[in-house]
RNA sequence: GCCCCCAUCGUUCAGCGGCCUAGGACGCCUGCCUUUCACGCAGGUAACACGGGUUCAAAUCCCGUUGGGGGUGCCA
């Protein structure tokens, strides 16, 4: 049997990072399989999704390396789904419907779902469009729907809290159980890999498969959710989680499917950070975790920062690039090398060589005080303007004539000196890039700060 | 309310009856390196939710409790 794997996004937001994992978990199995990986568009409902997102999804998945097989929409085969349903309606497995939900409520109350009021009312198809009139599927009112869950085991259900659910909407628009049936059945689908947010609808969908005469359900797979600070599944509201976020910030695709590959599942040697094809080897369904993963955004920054700094200079440098801001190529390279070490993300390049390109930033009031609110700052101040007037404009020079201001004055020059000409008191290593600017416009910084003093 | 799922350090993964005085990674702390910050290196901190079974032996199996989460739509 040719595995053959399915990711069924409904383009009714940005592709997040729960929607990567199960897409990727889905990739690695066909990958290690041999089989099939197929994109499939989940946009039955004309409503709620936006056709302008489905580019937005493939963009996500091909920036993480997640490359399909094949590729369908919904919305391209309602015919197939509305034959399906007069199948069913010929059969006496589905049935009309005109309650409205007003009048369910009244009959069965908050907590209960639809009745079966209409099962035998022989309510009449209606005109195209029409009357609020909807098709329900007949579920068994006895018996259990269960399968072999390939992450969590035995599951069951008793048919009898699976209400007659609806399968066409008023519109004649078919319903997502049975898109999705009718898809699985005609697309061979194998296995199901998922989140566990739709365990639910499982028994549904099966009940559906064996109307549709399926006599070989898929296999399902249900991932642990992905979850927020407060244990709650991931809400593209509330939580800042769209891949395009972490692309537009700098994060690498390797470090950022890596990361997730690690939200339940690891090796079993303990190696977390490794290239895809050995994940791809040891990766295996059976053992994937059963409990809900937090996604930790420090963890993915050290990935990222691993998988930077496995980078050359080259290859850093032109991947990061785009992410300096306005500066020389050349100058660019100069920095580079102090850059690569010290970032996690590439977003974080501006504020490490912007005093260089450009204007230093107003310095924090906090961090000011600390480092300049000291009495032996104005000498220091003094000292290093006077020696940087003549010295040879290079960082050797520089890294003597600024640390030896210090010695002579017996205290630390470093500091105070990187304040006034950098904005910061942290950063690159100050000679080098220093000697990139004028010595005028040093100078002029160290003078300004001086008269900053008190 | 009803249905379903889950439960090992703060986080994440390893552990699938004895190798566990529970291991790796992130975080945090300490030290080394060092022109700051980082990087790197070396240490440290910290967990089997609880209660019953089963067994010679349980983090591992069973039951219950508690605690979390998901679903409960003419969304997917």
């Amino acid at each position: 049997m040719t595995v053959r794997v399915r990711f069924s996004p409904a383009p009714t937001g940005y592709l997040h990072v729960g929607g990567a994992r199960s897409a990727l978990f889905n990739w690695l199995y066909a990958r290690k399989t041999g089989g099939t990986f197929i994109l499939r568009i989940e946009d039955t409902d004309a409503d709620r999704s936006r056709p302008e997102l489905i580019d937005n999804i493939r963009d996500s998945l091909r920036w993480l390396g997640l490359d399909w097989d094949e590729e369908y929409r919904q919305s391209d085969r309602f015919d197939q789904y509305l034959a399906a349903i007069d199948g069913f309606l010929d059969r006496g497995q589905a049935y009309y419907c005109d309650c409205s939900q007003t009048d369910v409520r009244a009959r069965v109350g908050e907590n209960a779902g639809y009745d079966g009021h209409c099962r035998d009312r022989n309510v009449a198809k209606p005109a195209d469009g029409t009357g609020g009139v909807v098709v329900r599927f007949r579920t068994p009112d006895e018996g259990t729907t269960g399968w072999d869950d390939l992450i969590r085991g035995r599951v069951e259900f008793e048919n009898s809290v699976i209400e007659d659910f609806v399968i066409v909407r008023s519109s004649g628009v078919p319903m997502f159980h049975l898109a999705n049936a009718c898809d699985d059945f005609d697309m061979g689908i194998t296995h199901v890999i998922r989140g566990e947010d739709l365990i639910n609808t499982v028994p549904r969908v099966l009940l559906l498969l064996d109307a549709l005469g399926a006599t070989e359900p898929p296999h399902y797979a249900h991932l642990p959710l992905i979850v927020n600070e407060q244990r709650k599944k991931l809400s593209k509201r509330r939580d800042d989680v769209s891949v395009g976020d972490y692309t537009n910030r700098g994060y690498l695709a390797e470090a950022m499917r890596n990361y997730l590959v690690t939200l339940g599942w690891g090796a079993k040697d303990d190696v977390e950070i490794r290239p895809i094809s050995e994940i791809i080897e040891r990766f295996d369904l059976a053992d994937i975790n059963k409990a809900p993963a937090f996604f930790d955004v420090k963890k993915l920054d050290h990935f990222n920062g691993e998988y930077i700094r496995m980078l050359d200079l080259d290859a850093f440098v032109e991947a990061s690039r785009p992410f300096a801001g306005p500066v020389d190529d050349d100058l660019y390279r100069r920095l580079a090398r102090s850059v690569h070490e010290r970032i996690r993300h590439y977003d974080e390049i501006p504020a490490l060589i912007d005093w260089v390109v450009g204007e230093p930033p107003e310095p924090d009031g906090k961090d000011w005080r600390k480092v300049m609110g000291r009495d032996d700052v104005a000498n220091v101040l003094d000292l290093v303007a006077e020696r940087l007037e003549t010295v040879a404009w290079e960082p050797e020079a520089l890294a003597e004539a600024v640390l030896g201001a210090g010695e002579v004055l017996g205290t630390k020059s470093q500091l105070p000196v990187r304040m006034a000409v950098t904005g910061r008191r942290s950063g690159l290593p100050l000679f080098e890039p220093m000697a990139e600017l004028e010595r005028s416009t040093v100078l002029e910084r160290i003078r300004k700060a001086r008269g900053r003093l008190d």
